[in-house]
RNA sequence: CGCGGGAUGGAGCAGCUCGGUAGCUCGUCGGGCUCAUAACCCGAAGGUCGUAGGUUCAAAUCCUGCUCCCGCAACCA
């Protein structure tokens, strides 16, 4: 298509967050670049597949203080763990930043300048909550389940920071243009949400920067002041061409960016964010944002606490990272979840690739070297099935690039094995062991041969883009050399030679045994999440709150009380509504333990109240005191039950 | 009434824009074949398309009410 034009595409992953190692999640968004990347290349363009890491912030900061090793030795280690797992999946990106980077570093100074010298960036204040031995900023979401700091627990106060702000308004009415008139958002169905959510009620201005924590790029013109997250990291897109810097200078071939591919919860920050700014530079948009959905475990988000975290090295190691590539393309569609399980993988990797691509290439290649020692004779005979085949191996091509342009790789890939299944289906119909027997038939056999190498040919060119390590092992099996594997070659039928020689093999997706593996891997995931509990997630008690004096005790007011009738607060997901005998009239309490208790756990039985607290509505539900409960290990909420022969109004002390 | 998405044979999905035989993959059952990795091919069973109404000659498809799920936002005193 565009062969001697060589166009120029770019495609990027996001930057990944180096705060742990990398799971099956980073693993799609970046496999489904690779694979666009490598099919991109085959067609001729030249292609720049960007990825990374982002490695500034608080959360760095603070792992490394953890582990003792400043923050460039912490992500040091995992962008090493990102790396060798990219290469365990054979990513072929073209370029690596990390924010860590100089280059990278001094563009975003420059940027961030910039955009202060044209005005889009002023110094503001910044109020949120803040916990003082923690020295840290949480917004109100962050806090833990009673209002407190996440990491420390203890209390939080309001407090008001100094820092610099992104105006975003001036841009609303061209993202909102952007958003719902163009195809820049791929699956387009979110931009209503993003709308109604963010830009109809007003855009807010973005927090650019921090002094709360010192990693992080240093504002140029204002000591203490640290570039916040989103002009560090999004600008890595531009940066990684060489915008503002010395390092590459390619900026103006590669950019705006084909594709930048994210997963739904970055969503935001690409949409909207990531416009602003480059409207703000006044800089070209990039074409695409494709946005997919989540990996989800046998339905369950994946989490570390829940011990559902399938590791992908483990993964390639035992089924080959091609299987673990195709698998994951196979099943997910762009936009929307798609489950994750052990026993979905194998029987997919099993029926696709051992049942059906594997076993096609056996069968011909076995029958090839049995009737003709390996070599096809050249005489032919064509016969009655054989159009129909040659003429959907032919038209694959075209189809595939159709999905592809639309980044439904799912499809592409459903495609091309619908010429697989026709291919068996083709040996069926000739029965070329019957032929094998009548001397006579030996023309009409080689032509029924060659026609299945030829498909096999095509659909291992168009597949080599999603397995690249096992396709060569297939062309060398059928005999196809390079040049009859290429792109120009895959939209064409009878490209290898009429004396095709083959050479048997070994199995190239060898079946699994389902029962077996998925009762291992169950041991594997069993072995490995208690070990990891208890020294990632395992039970610490919350650091002493500060010291207080009898007195100040004295000032909390805590009750026993009988639980009368309780609800759900509507509209809300965690607000339980407890109507009290406080022995004192009663009085109506919200707490926010929903996910772990119904209400009728609650009716009729006895709490601890703490009965002075300052009243307060949650989602419009008013709020008289709140109810004692205890965390778990696992981070939810255990309500305090006293000795329920406890009277009504009781007080503690 | 904050915003949005969804509910289709055992499982996972397509079909809905532009109403007219409900389709695909996996699983189950029966048959065929023996070149191949107990793989391949054919056939069958199985769905009143969440629910109640409405429009229509005709509704999975259009309209309205309801129930339940799931995101986002809010919320965790």
């Amino acid at each position: 298509m565009c062969k001697e034009c060589k166009k120029p595409y770019y495609i990027t992953t996001p930057i990944y967050y180096p705060s742990g190692n990398p799971h099956i999640g980073h693993c799609y968004t970046t496999v489904a670049c690779d694979s666009i990347a490598r099919y991109r290349r085959m067609q001729g363009y030249d292609v720049m597949f960007l990825t990374g890491t982002d490695e500034h912030g608080l959360k760095i900061e603070q792992k490394a203080a953890e582990k003792g090793v400043t923050p460039k030795e912490y992500v040091d280690e995992i962008v090493k763990v990102f790396k060798s797992l990219w290469k365990t999946m054979n990513i072929s990106y073209d370029r690596y930043i990390r924010t860590t980077d100089d280059y990278h570093i001094k563009s975003v100074q420059w940027i961030f300048n910039e955009l202060y010298k044209r005005g889009y960036i002023y110094k503001g204040e910044y109020t949120g909550k803040y916990c003082t031995p923690c020295e840290s900023f949480w917004t109100e979401s962050q806090l833990d389940e009673n209002g407190c700091c996440p990491e420390c627990h203890r209390e939080v106060t309001e407090a008001k920071e100094e820092a610099y702000f992104f105006k975003m308004s001036p841009f609303a009415d061209r993202i909102e243009k952007l958003l719902t008139e163009t195809d820049y958002l791929q699956p387009k169905t979110r931009a209503t949400e993003l709308v109604n959510n963010f830009i109809r009620p007003g855009l807010e201005d973005l927090c650019v920067s921090r002094t709360t924590f010192k990693w992080g790029i240093p504002v140029t013109f204002d000591e203490g002041h640290v570039v916040y997250v989103w002009i560090d990291a999004l600008s890595n897109y531009i940066t990684a061409l060489g915008y503002q810097n010395d390092q590459y200078d390619d900026f103006n071939k590669f950019w705006p960016a084909d594709v930048h591919m994210v997963a739904k919860d970055i969503m935001r920050f690409h949409a909207i964010i990531w416009p602003a700014m480059l409207m703000a530079l006044e800089l070209p948009l990039p074409k695409h944002l494709a946005v997919h959905g989540w990996i989800t475990f046998n339905g369950q988000k994946m989490s570390k606490s829940l011990g559902n975290v399938v590791d992908p090295v483990i993964l390639s190691e035992r089924y080959g990272a091609d299987s673990i590539r195709y698998h994951i393309l196979r099943e997910m569609a762009l936009g929307a979840d798609s489950s994750f399980s052990n026993e979905i993988m194998i029987n997919r990797i099993n029926s696709d690739l051992a049942n059906g691509l594997g076993n096609l290439v056996s069968r011909t290649v076995a029958m090839a070297d049995k009737y003709f020692g390996g070599t096809l004779p050249e005489e032919r005979e064509e016969g009655e099935f054989d159009s129909e085949l040659i003429a959907e191996a032919s038209a694959l091509r075209e189809k595939v690039d159709g999905l592809m342009d639309k980044t439904q790789l799912n499809n592409a890939l459903a495609e091309i094995f619908k010429v697989v299944s026709r291919a068996n289906k083709y040996i069926d119909e000739t029965a070329p062991w019957v032929l094998g027997k009548d001397e006579s038939k030996k023309a009409r056999l080689a032509s029924v041969l060659y026609n299945l190498l030829d498909t096999i040919r095509i659909v291992s060119t168009l597949l080599n883009c999603f397995m690249p390590s096992t396709m060569p092992k297939v062309w060398e099996q059928i005999g196809a050399g390079d040049p009859d594997v290429t792109y120009e070659n895959a939209g064409k039928f009878g490209v290898l030679p009429a004396n095709v020689t083959v050479k048997r093999g070994d199995i190239i997706f060898p079946r699994i045994d389902v029962d077996k593996e998925i009762d291992e891997l169950n041991k594997i995931i069993g072995d490995n999440s208690p070990a990891e509990e208890t020294e990632d997630d395992g039970f610490k008690p919350a650091p002493l709150a500060d010291e207080i004096t009898i007195d100040d005790f004295a000032k909390i007011d805590l009750r026993v009380a009988l639980v009368k009738e309780c609800e759900k607060v509507k509209k809300s997901k965690k607000l339980l509504c407890l109507q009290l005998d406080d022995g004192m009239g009663g009085r109506q309490v919200v707490s926010g333990i929903a996910q772990w208790y119904k209400p009728e756990d609650l009716i009729g039985k006895k709490i601890v109240l703490v009965a002075n607290l300052k009243p307060v509505k949650l989602c419009g539900v008013e709020s008289n005191g709140m109810i004692c409960a205890a965390d778990t290990p696992d981070g939810a909420a255990s309500v305090v039950f006293p000795d329920q022969t406890l009277p009504c109004g009781a007080k503690l002390r």
